[in-house]
DNA sequence: TGACGACTCATGTTGAAACAAGTATTCTTC
DNA sequence: GAAGAATACTTGTTTCAACATGAGTCGTCA
């Protein structure tokens, strides 16, 4: 099945095991196409930060996608917001709403009501311990923000949050 | 089981808050600060993108990450990588990298061979099926890269992966 | 030599994500 | 006003990622 069992030795066995790309090559000859590398470089970049802030939200015992639906359901209290459509707005698609809602109902930071009128209907809110939660969460959270992008600077940021927008923007769908 | 000093929800979660009593806060302003801003972006791009790749490497039954391992074995080969070396290269940290690699050996597109000299290192290399499938993948993943970021265009593509690089810059422990 | 510790990887277990199928309810159409 | 389609979740199942733990190997120094 193999053609050349390529049992060679690695010559440059002494190669560093630490982490991090030998950057000093041509990035070029890394890359198929410049949009590729761009695409790396945006899941690296994601994935640096988002360590960062999973360190924080785990001191909480919450997932960074748990606490965006808890954000979002503050955004949206005192009233509150069928499942779907709460799924709707996560930054990440939720195929698994139901199960994440089902996590916090069990902590009591949520509450489920099933509507009267149309009993398909789930309306999630926010409960008062979610709301504390939160609260207690909001410096915490902001220095995280500073600390992941705090030395981007406003101009900077902004230009960033403009071009990502400009990225996906072809791929979305319709959504307000 | 857990390491850390838990931060605890307070105990009361009995009050509910549903739509009931007007008044109350609601903050009108969607993100804490600007950073959040650009972090909840850089997500949400992300996952659009990264949308895209899985279903283009999932009619290869691969994914983005087990792509990025053959892609780095490829850039190696002839020669071969020892274990945590290519874990540590990868695009997002691998704790599992064991099992992502038993189950790219197991359709045999990588080959795993234990040193003579240290045995406790482990060579993994490409295999010529590996190398193939690599082949035949490469228009199709160039493709998706067009179709993903092609509207960017090339300046807007390096201004994009220069914040990137710069926003990561600090959190990584080694500078490329 | 042989005990000790560091290194490299494998394994066990738990929990969450992804996809598919099912259930209850409402709407539509005749 | 009943059959069938549509809606809004829920549940079941499989797969995978994360963390902790363990096993084998090697270097070192008494």
């Amino acid at each position: 099945m193999f053609s050349a069992p390529p049992v060679v030795e690695s010559p440059d066995a002494s190669e560093p095991v630490l982490p991090g790309p030998p950057g000093a090559v041509s990035s070029r000859r890394k890359f198929d196409s410049l949009e590729q590398e761009a695409f790396l470089n945006l899941w690296r970049t994601f994935d640096s930060l988002k360590s960062i802030e999973e360190e924080v939200f785990g001191r909480f015992e919450l997932s960074a996608q748990q606490y965006n639906a808890l954000r979002l359901l503050e955004e949206a209290a005192p009233a509150t917001l069928p499942t779907l459509s709460l799924a709707g707005r996560l930054v990440s698609r939720a195929p698994d709403i139901t199960r994440l809602l089902d996590r916090l109902e069990a902590r009591g930071l949520v509450q489920r009501v099933r509507e009267t009128h149309n009993r398909r209907i789930v309306q999630v809110g926010l409960t008062a311990a979610g709301a504390g939660l939160l609260a207690r969460m909001r410096d915490v959270v902001r220095d995280c923000g500073a600390r992941q992008l705090g030395h981007l600077g406003a101009e900077r940021l902004h230009a960033l949050i403009a071009l990502l927008k400009t990225a996906r923007e072809p791929h979305e769908h319709h959504v307000p």
